[in-house]
DNA sequence: GACAAACACGAACGATCGTACTATTTTAAC
DNA sequence: GTTAAAATAGTACGATCGTTCGTGTTTGTC
């Protein structure tokens, strides 16, 4: 990797934390620069606007949860073990990935759900095909015998979707300690009621 | 009501619906007095700062809350039916509102929940005796017999709440034609789930 | 109608924002 | 080691931010 392209890659590294916490538009190239001792105008360069890099920042955030959920998930068992695997990543990522401000997605989710443009774009793009992974390993589910035939897997995906949105809410908002028992609870209570036999 | 309580009520109206677009720290004193022909030092005479106008948002977002949300809802009967008029009514009041961006408190919570500060107490103070209310109404639904006595309140306010995210997420971000009947059918398997005797 | 209080305006402040230029340093290829 | 390219720094710009201060204008009271 060229030394431009680390650098970049240490940028992003960096922004995708920061935008966890104070969103895609509250990122400054100034405090950005600042926080790894580059000069303002170094660091623009490598974009050669905010909303390039706003983009990047998205695509650096999606690459990374491939990385450590998606990818990981792949390893368990095809059917409910396999979707339990993820949602299990899914919860601990921003842990994982060290993001300060908790799911950058949950956040730029929020922010960009009103404000047009390719960065949006780009977020709804990912989002959607993170729900249809989620809707394809609840059909999976239903090959393997593990959840019934007549489970809608999108309506199940938007569903665990919400179970992951409350306990951020709980969690980071809160700060109930219950958070994660709500949580496990929930997302317990889902997989159950699409079981065939929903012994426990 | 005094001029200047009147004309603070017309920002405030003002500022929520552009704080449910751009969050509580987007909001501009500048760009709230030129949409309300204001001088901008006028506008900010009447709050001593940024923060003393995002508290003021903040509640005036909750006061009328109770009174789009909460209060029609108490009309309904005690049990499931206040439950179900709750939460419908707790979906359009974005709409009724006259919110652009969405639910407010979806905005300001999850920008908010890495900012510590009196806005976000103030925030959180609201969203927790929200969820107070609801699961009150669930203990209400036990006592009717509508609901089975095993039920914890507390996690079906929670889960509500994560119904709810999860159709603001796919209506607003993902412009998901089937999110109400998402999260219709969300809300009816939680409901069902709850009631002693689940025939639908 | 006088008068005090409440309210709104205009101008200016220091700071920070994204961005554009030019210059300097560092890197990589020969 | 030379050289062209890539990477970084420096400076400055117009705009906007929240905030302050002094001045004017409107309001409500006697």
């Amino acid at each position: 990797m060229s030394k431009g392209a680390l650098t970049r890659q240490t940028i992003l590294e960096h922004a995708i934390g920061l935008a966890s916490q104070v969103g895609l538009e509250g990122l400054s190239i100034g405090k950005l620069a600042e926080d790894l001792g580059l000069s303002k105008s170094g660091l623009f360069a490598h974009f050669q606007s905010k909303e390039a890099l706003q983009i990047q920042v998205v695509e650096f955030a999606a690459a990374r949860f491939i990385k450590t959920v998606i990818k990981p998930a792949l390893a368990a068992p095809k059917g409910e073990p396999r979707i339990r695997a993820a949602f299990q990543r899914w919860l601990k990522w921003p842990k994982e990935s060290a993001l300060p401000g908790g799911c950058f997605f949950v956040a730029a989710a929020v922010e960009l759900d009103d404000r047009p443009g390719p960065v949006r774009d780009k977020l709804v793009e990912t989002q959607k095909s993170w729900l249809e992974f989620l809707a394809n390993m609840v059909r999976s589910a239903i090959a393997e015998r593990h959840f019934r035939p007549d489970i809608d897997p999108e309506q199940f995906a938007h569903d665990t979707y919400g179970v992951m949105l409350a306990g951020h809410h709980a969690s980071r908002l809160l700060n109930d300690p219950r958070a994660g028992a709500r949580t496990r609870n929930a997302f317990e209570a889902l997989v159950v009621s699409a079981r065939r036999f929903p012994q426990t």
